[in-house]
DNA sequence: GTTCTGACGAACA
DNA sequence: GTGTTCGCCAGAA
């Protein structure tokens, strides 16, 4: 199984106008701890072009530091999808009350299948 | 083999 | 609400 093909695989199916957290994405490839990993993943640039704007920290903030031009260009990017960035002293922040990616069980479970039938 | 590092997270104070 | 500490696990050196 490759950590690295599910994490790209689910970042190219958070909807538009939402938000997914990397401990949701780690999850959601089945292993829970590995937030940091999927944040090391999309810094290495091993997923290539995946829309890793989408994906904030757990508390919502924008980490940064990411593969993007400029600092700002998530925000931008985000916003153009009509998701709220705010200004905070932890830097950019988006509502996940509201802008966050809920993944229902539906949606595990047919990602769990797709990963076992692609045998990733 | 070991050690360090890291788009992080949860549990605290 | 904020700041700190600790745990996590895959890569890199």
């Amino acid at each position: 199984m490759d950590f690295y093909e599910r994490a790209k695989m689910i970042c190219e199916n958070i909807p538009r106008g939402r938000v997914a957290t990397y401990g949701q994405i780690a999850l959601l490839c089945g292993k829970p701890r590995n937030a940091r990993q999927v944040g090391y993943a999309l810094n290495k640039g091993r997923l290539g072009d995946v829309p890793a704007y989408r994906v904030v920290s757990g508390s919502g903030v924008l980490s940064g530091a990411a593969a993007f031009e400029t600092y700002d260009m998530q925000k931008i990017l985000l916003e153009a999808e009509g998701v709220e960035v705010k200004r905070t002293k932890k830097g950019w922040k988006t509502d996940l009350k509201r802008f966050g990616w809920r993944t229902t069980l539906e949606e595990a479970e047919s990602f769990q299948e797709m990963f076992q039938k692609k045998n990733i």
